[in-house]
DNA sequence: CCGTTGTTGTGAAATAATTCACTATGCTGG
DNA sequence: CCAGCATAGTGAATTATTTCACAACAACGG
């Protein structure tokens, strides 16, 4: 229990993590991992497996269900959720720019520290209130920055060059949005998110019945 | 093997099927399983495994590899993607035109009938030359254009709306962006694509050393 | 004070997915 | 034509994840 957490569990952890927050603002105080579960389209089961993989001391007594606070800190503590990242966003495209512009994609702890692109006048950049800079800059930029994480959103041609740079610059994950698949040395850890192939996926899914 | 493909397999059949129509157009003929999986970070094993889910006949033959022209479309008909999609986007917000606006997003077989906004008069829209309703048509034009598949990107406060006006009107799976877990009729696909987890969720794998 | 109820936590079973080990086969070079 | 080699296909083993079943426990009502 101590050590691992399987890699699902962390992502069901993430999105109960950020329920709690909306609760804890409604005053809700107390609830149960049956009504998590029900907002989570998960079953309670799977909530009280997870939460327990976090578990040194008990987050839930008896009858009333977890204290939201209590279990709120508890996820943030184990999953690094207190500490301040600095991120950055690589390729101030379309998409680029409306992650940026999306205040809740970085959290209260998560803040963007510089942008990068090849066009550095970008107008709305500008306004979005960021600081950028050249691509070529990256590993300069990012080292002295101290940038823990980045978003990359640069046309596939460029991806793995800029995950390098990135990647030299002492960036330790990297969300890639790039079709490409980029290769980095095992410490760096990669999240794919590819938005061309999902709406395949769903349309096969579709197709089969599942 | 007829029957049921496992849906990992599904996603990383998708994925070798866009990565073999990139070969096809550079004029390759021929590909082994060890490196379609080394360019897509997968092993040859799972390669294989995935590709004999959707075998009746043989694709690969003897040393060579597989035949990428033979390979292609014995994925594309198993999967569906001979069959044309109409997909709709409902909240034409800065992602929404984003994706829009990405045309690798939306492959050759699925086209982009309508969006929907509260807002019919953005400029964007019109310059990205998609016909714009307001929301409260949705009903009724996914079904008079025969819409299958919805994309979602509206505030997370009206998603479960625009779902349930989705549904009624026919459509049969939706990628859903928003942070809200919308609730449909098993029959209709919902594929959650969460953007502010996953920035979070890169920030644990960071912190716990994955 | 005691049964009843609704809850968590967790070991164990079941299920799903990946990885492995091996066979068969076609290609290639000589 | 044959030996050697690189490859696909696949049943079996392994690993990972989810689901289940139940013990333990706190609150509540009478």
């Amino acid at each position: 229990m101590e050590n691992k957490i399987p890699l699902p569990a962390v992502a069901r952890l993430c999105a109960i993590y950020r329920l709690l927050r909306d609760l804890s603002l409604q005053g809700v105080t107390l609830i149960s991992s049956s009504a998590l579960g029900e907002m989570l389209g998960v079953g309670a089961h799977n909530i009280r497996k997870d939460i327990s993989c976090l578990m040194e001391t008990e987050a839930g007594s008896g009858k009333s269900g977890y204290d939201v606070k209590r279990l709120k800190e508890l996820i943030a503590g184990r999953l690094g959720f207190d500490n301040e990242f600095r991120a950055c966003v690589v390729g101030l495209g379309r998409l680029g720019l409306a992650l940026v512009r999306n205040e809740r994609l970085f959290g209260e702890k998560i803040r963007v520290a510089a942008g990068f692109d090849s066009d550095v006048n970008l107008v709305e950049t500008i306004k979005a209130g960021i600081d950028v800079y050249p691509s070529y800059e990256i590993s300069e930029v990012v080292r002295r920055l101290n940038v823990e994480l980045a978003v990359l959103t640069v046309p596939a041609a460029n991806a793995q060059e800029c995950a390098n740079r990135l990647v030299r610059g002492g960036v330790r994950g990297i969300l890639n949005f790039t079709s490409t698949v980029i290769k980095t040395e095992p410490a760096v850890k990669v999240r794919n998110v590819d938005l061309t192939g999902e709406l395949q996926i769903l349309s096969a899914l579709v197709y089969l019945g599942i």
